[in-house]
RNA sequence: GCGUCGGUGGUAGAGUGGUCAAUUACAACAGACUGUAAAUCUGUCGCCCAUUGGGCUACGCAGGUUCGAAUCCUGCCCGGCGCACCA
């Protein structure tokens, strides 16, 4: 296939040609900015940044979006840093109910970044990007000159005013305690740090962000005369469902093989819903936007074929995954949904030949609820299509078919 | 610190001595229909054993009252609100 490979922007090859401002817009990254688009992302080559919580040593699927975007930006030479927010994610941000978070142990810490690194390098194709952990200099912070040198510049009356926090103000059940109050101000205080260390001018950020992003380039502006910019991009929601996207199965789609396996990751990319398709070829892959639009031409043709999620799990899963990989699953499934023989790959979790009971714990499912899927009749031979009726059936050299896209080979 | 209201399953939110493994909604899962889609309909949705059925653990935590407690009492922890204190 080698789209992965054409689609590659080797070092030493040329930059694109189109301008960045252009790519942007054109794949629908582009949601607010705080100077014309343009100047932000067309002028001299800059160093910028974007947060994430380093609360896993993964991404998950949601992540994808901000590392393509920062990618963009590497490719047209910009300077990227990632900023593991390990003090930061200490607090919490205002929006939504948080748990009383927990401290994140140093080495842990390390770990998490150590993962997400070797993560970002993949999506980039680049190693040529820095990763940072807000906790170095967070952690330094004097209370006393804190709020001298950082505090003074913010008025409560104006953070009082953002959503997040008035919801809280107005929710008399929740409030909101003065350490996530202040969370801005650490966010804030990041880009600061970034401006005077890095020359840092840019950061990004999912809407969401929007004002944290802002308020950090204000602190600039008023601390010290210097101009620095911020630019969002949307947040991707299910059209369908109006719902935040990313998760499947109740828990979140993994970036990392041991988490989300290859298979499942694959499968959960041709589950696309047919509304949704178009938009993630566009903010996911790097397939252009003219093979988009021909992939797409077929899938309107005849959304039966699901063209558009076909090709949408495959590029998604080379890029994540490699092409090998890409190639291997989408073969296995295939296999797998139209019946054929016993799948031989190890990209399905595999049990020893012996009861149909073993599944439960393959599937970290209780018995009672496995008990409860062979009655409902979720349970099936995926080569004979027969369902199993009891959890003591003997099963042996067969894949087992357990609801719609869940696998265990037999040995 | 005082007063007051509250802490229930993934979420929201009922239930105020037995008929409560806990109404309902959403989410989730499964089946039917389809296109491994959406929408719709149906079912399931604490754990364990089971053919009907049975057992165990649960309603912030620890005790207590009672034949019997998510429900009443005491103490503790956590949150909201009001007042006081401080400024």
């Amino acid at each position: 296939m080698g789209l992965f490979s054409r689609t590659r922007v080797r070092p030493g090859e040329s930059a694109p040609t189109d301008k960045l401002s252009h790519t942007l817009r054109e794949r629908g990254y582009v949601y607010q900015h705080t100077a014309t688009l343009e100047e932000i992302t067309d002028g001299p080559k800059r160093t910028l940044y974007l947060g994430i919580d380093p609360t896993a040593d993964s991404m998950h699927v949601g992540h994808l979006q901000a590392m393509l975007v920062l990618r963009r930006f590497l490719e047209h030479g910009h300077r990227v840093i990632v900023l593991l927010g390990g003090g930061t994610g200490m607090i919490g941000d205002p929006s939504g109910k948080s748990e009383e978070r927990v401290l994140l142990d140093a080495g842990m810490l390390a770990r998490n970044a150590a993962g997400i690194k070797r993560q970002a390098e993949r999506l980039f194709n680049s190693d040529n990007f820095e990763i940072r952990n807000n906790l170095d200099w967070l952690g330094q912070l004097k209370v006393i000159d804190f709020l001298r040198d950082i505090g003074k510049h913010f008025s409560v009356n104006a953070m009082m005013a953002r959503d997040s926090v008035k919801e809280r103000l107005e929710n008399r059940e929740q409030g909101i305690s003065y350490t996530e109050f202040s969370y801005m101000l650490l966010q804030s205080y990041d880009f600061l740090h970034l401006f005077e260390s890095d020359r840092c001018t840019l950061q990004l950020g999912a809407s969401d962000q929007w004002g944290n992003m802002v308020s950090g380039a204000d602190l600039i502006r008023r601390k010290t005369g210097g101009e620095a910019y911020a630019l969002s991009f949307p947040l991707l929601i299910n059209k369908s469902t109006g719902k935040k996207f990313g998760k499947s199965e109740g828990g979140a789609v993994w970036l990392d093989p041991k988490k989300t396996p290859p298979f499942q990751f694959y499968q959960f990319w041709i589950n696309v819903e047919d509304a949704n398709v178009e938009e993630y070829l566009l903010k996911m892959t790097l397939l252009s936007k003219e093979e988009i639009g021909v992939v797409m031409a077929e899938q309107n043709n005849n959304p039966a074929s699901r063209a558009g999620q076909k090709r949408l799990a495959y590029e998604i899963t080379a890029l994540v995954h490699g092409v090998r990989k890409a190639e291997e699953v989408k073969q296995e499934s295939k296999e797998l949904f139209t019946g054929g023989s016993p799948v031989q790959t190890d990209n399905i979790p595999t049990m020893p030949a012996g009861t149909l009971r073993q599944a439960a714990g393959i599937l970290e499912i209780s018995i009672s609820e496995l008990r409860r899927l062979i009655e409902q009749g979720a349970v099936s031979s995926a080569t004979s299509g027969n369902k199993f009726d009891s959890i003591d059936a003997d099963v042996s050299n067969d894949t087992i078919k357990i609801g719609k896209n869940r696998f265990i080979r037999v040995e």
